[in-house]
DNA sequence: GAACGCATTTGGATCGATCCAAAAAGATGA
DNA sequence: TCATCTTTTTGGATCGATCCAAATGCGTTC
């Protein structure tokens, strides 16, 4: 229990427990060679000097740190919250931890931070990429052999490694279906300026939504990011058209939380006036006024699904480049239902 | 350019540039005493085998990691999202990286965070402690000589070693002064079941105003979270009792903007049938409908003060125990204020 | 009792950087 | 030229764990 000054070592607990050094690392690597009685003898050792394994010293001489880098671009984002804590559920499992770090969408700085993931040692690599991200970060990661899993977006059209993401394309497939039942023709998607997948596929899914609708796209984007304000504002500006739209599907819930507070301060009920469509069902989106409809897109499944796959990874290192695209599903309530609408009352 | 099998070490570089290991490590530490034209040579060695430095091997020898710890009880919450952007970036310009983990309040899940933080040996701990935090944990973080910063909550009645946080009390004073000008009486605190210290704070503050204010205080704690949800269902009860408050504080803008929906659902207008106050003032509070007042503890100042305690900690080890108690200021709107209601058109 | 098999245990080399005392290389003055 | 002082550079020991080949102990069997 005493212990103050210099750290506890192996050398110390072997000492304390009569036997060597590399029994020690035996026991602490839960080997099934010690003898039970010499186990209980090292783990009483551990107890009474308060030893704390070094996992610097130890990665020095085996391959593996067991942990990951996790790279998202923007930490304040509900999504990435949840997803973070689905990572860090799976990986508490599987005794690794994470590295977590935001890139704030800079590219320049997520390649610094991915340069001290790298020092630290990371075994792979859960990389969120920032828009504009260059290919040659991946290429890097590649030819030094870190395996690394982009989620929810990826550099270039197609993602060329692992990758884990939502089906977006078929959640706004059945966004805009239940829009055109409803009766709308002038349906917005209001999304990012597309510098990163996320923003194309949205237009993507969208654009062949509405022709198959047999309507006109009507793609929204711009400067902006993609936060409540940037909901709010873009909002206001375009139900100030002479034409506006009567439905607006927004690229998450934050930017649809924002509209729904423009359509407040123009005296326009969403659901009735214009229906609003989020994307990733966040808690927030049961709990607004009135109630957001949203995509759905799992951020914990995801995580978990992401940290599985680095997982796998690392146990097999050949491992062929897998795409995991998790099932999306639509959450209808007020913001886009008349008839969800008129079962409550009015504001 | 090319390495693709073994990584590259000191070693490699040294014979790159023709010098010894010693020379390419005093570089690498940009140490005066080598000249500028083997320093030049040593860095274009770097660039030309992609080297990446070894952190755990230094660490070794060295005994600074140049990382820290940070455990928050809830990443999904914005303050914490603000608070870590500011510890990150304080961080970056001192060349040094963050481990970040959550235990969603949970004790023992932050025990074993915390060991993982210390098999990692980080040079210095930013916790925010979970509720019911055991002072043993303090105790061995002492022994073992891990410089620990406490950040909004403390263990204990009083924090026994470094603290950072906001003046809870102060905010508090100020916002029960302005809602007894504004002519209520009634003014209730919605909070936690104080279990931890920011909770007792909030008690003891508002406790003090009102007596202050010569009022009766109103404390309703809970078994609650401390999430919109809560404040949601929270507030649909207390409204509905026979005498309800005219004002409601809220534990912070989560609950706050949970009560806002409530008095919504119930046709009651917050600002006139009854004020709603938050603490935090996050991003949310100003775009909220009818907009929220709240007690700004600006989480990324906070986050910022800590990781410079935490670097003077390392450079100054005998440091004694700092505490700072960071301003707060009052944002007043709509939902805790007669005249700038009236300034906007209703509902 | 020697030989064998099996379950445990062990010492020494090793990983990649840092530290330190001491050597080498230049610069200066007598 | 040689001693002296600076400025640079260097080899070897070291940090704390792991790996591996070899040693040990012990019960069986021939």
């Amino acid at each position: 229990m005493p212990q103050s000054g210099k750290s506890v070592t192996l050398k110390d607990l072997a000492a304390h427990a009569g036997v060597s050094r590399s029994t020690v690392s035996l026991v602490l690597q839960e080997s099934p060679l010690v003898a039970d009685s010499t186990r209980t003898r090292v783990m009483a050792a551990v107890e009474a000097l308060g030893y704390v394994y070094n996992r610097g010293a130890a990665t020095l001489r085996s391959a593996r740190t067991a942990t990951l880098g996790v790279v998202v671009h923007d930490i304040a984002n509900p999504f990435f919250g949840a997803m973070v804590a689905g990572i860090d559920d799976t990986l508490q499992n599987a005794d690794h931890v994470s590295f977590l770090a935001s890139s704030g969408d800079d590219p320049a700085r997520q390649a610094r931070l991915v340069t001290r993931l790298r020092e630290q040692r990371i075994d792979a690599l859960l990389l969120c990429p920032a828009e504009n991200t260059s290919s040659s970060l991946l290429d890097t990661l590649d030819r030094c052999g870190l395996p690394c899993i982009e989620v929810m977006r990826h550099v270039g059209e197609t993602p060329r490694g692992h990758y884990v993401g939502a089906d977006i394309r078929a959640g706004l497939a059945r966004a805009v279906s239940h829009l055109v039942e409803q009766g709308h023709h002038r349906i917005a998607l209001l999304t990012g300026a597309g510098h990163s997948s996320a923003d194309r596929e949205r237009m993507a899914g969208y654009q062949q939504a509405m022709e198959t609708a047999g309507l006109v796209p009507d793609i929204r984007t711009g400067r902006h990011d993609l936060t409540r304000r940037a909901g709010l504002e873009r909002t206001l500006e375009i139900m100030a058209e002479p034409v506006p739209p009567t439905a607006l599907i927004c690229h998450n819930d934050l930017m649809a939380l924002g509209a729904l507070l423009a359509l407040a301060r123009l005296n326009l009920t969403p659901g009735l006036d214009c229906a609003v469509i989020g994307i990733d069902d966040s808690d927030e989106a049961a709990l607004s006024e009135p109630a957001l409809s949203s995509i759905a897109t799992h951020p914990h499944a995801i995580g978990r699904a992401a940290a599985e796959l680095a997982l796998q990874c690392l146990d097999h290192p050949g491992l062929e480049p897998q795409h995991l695209v998790l099932e999306t599903s639509l959450h209808l309530r007020a913001s886009a239902d008349h008839f969800l609408h008129r079962s409550r009352e009015p504001l």
